[in-house]
DNA sequence: GCAAATTAATGATTTATTCAAG
DNA sequence: CTTGAATAAATCATTAATTTGC
């Protein structure tokens, strides 16, 4: 037992503070994948720590929040209310192809850009509801559509990897 | 909006059922990722459509007998004590190596097999504990150690696939 | 000062609740 | 009204602060 648990460097919190402040209080999937992949440039990391990081402080927020509030009960309205910001607006497509035997994998090159310059895509284009549950494994039974090359966000192409060819038998539900 | 929700074919859900009966109420990342791959073989699913068919049947099942059990409050033991069930006896290594840019996938062959059949190792060695979270994407950072092929139950070699060819920076936390 | 003991933070997991498709 | 999907709350567990007695 006794599995030791991560624990962000000083790059990774504050990255994930950043973006938090920023308005990023839950990250998609695909989100969190990329966070991911870049925050391991600072060191050992798995999707499970982005994902439960953004759990756990959004909860503790609210946590604190309400604590202070039965102290001193004024209702503060959020305290920045994105004027322009940019995101949050519309449904985004780190949705991929949902079903079936394609892996989607993204491949984050220019490893040496500054955290910020590399992230600044993701904010660009909007954020979108989800756990973070809908995956990286992500499956097309009709393999056969044209539309084979997938944006995360508008933008990025994926790379694809065939994962098991799978013989899908005649069953229709 | 309104994407269609997954309805598990007949056979899906014969074999989920099957699974949940025989005392599989909380399978690892490892197993949802095979019995994903493996139903997949009677229609489109995704790993979060397994997962969250556990989830569900789990608690609506406990949800069920807690309003039994207000209605005649007869404490009924377990139904079937496996007498010589061989799975939930020690931790095996669904845990790959956690860490860093190296998928680890499985392939499913022999996809010909009858389910049981192919299903049976999952059992033969016992289950455990995690939630679904850790990952099928799992990575470590060293990548120099020997023991590169990983075994999801013991017994089943997996495939390993570079994703990123991540370069470590100096940094240390 | 310094370890054993106690408490606070926070990563990880489980359970409950809610939303929404059909 | 059943059930898949998603979110939030509660809980467990481990590590870091800190207190305390010597």
């Amino acid at each position: 037992m006794a599995r030791a648990r991560w624990k962000p460097t000083p790059q990774q919190l504050m990255i994930l503070q950043d973006m938090y402040k920023k308005g990023l209080t839950n990250p998609n999937s695909c989100q969190v994948q990329m966070i991911t992949s870049h925050l391991s440039m600072f060191g050992k990391i798995q999707w499970k720590n982005v994902f439960y990081w953004f759990q756990n402080h959004k909860a503790r927020d609210r946590q604190k929040m309400r604590k202070q509030q039965k102290q001193n009960p004024i209702p503060p309205p959020p305290p920045s209310p994105p004027s322009s910001s940019s995101y949050a607006s519309g449904p985004v497509n780190c949705q991929l192809y949902p079903n079936s035997p394609t892996i989607f994998l993204h491949q984050v090159e220019g490893t040496n850009a500054s955290p910020h310059q590399m992230m600044k895509y993701l904010w660009k284009n909007g954020m979108m509801r989800s756990n973070g549950m809908d995956w990286m494994l992500m499956t097309d039974q009709e393999g056969s559509s044209n539309n084979n090359i997938v944006h995360c966000n508008n933008n990025r192409p994926l790379k694809t990897l065939q994962l098991f060819p799978v013989t899908t038998t005649g069953f229709k539900d």
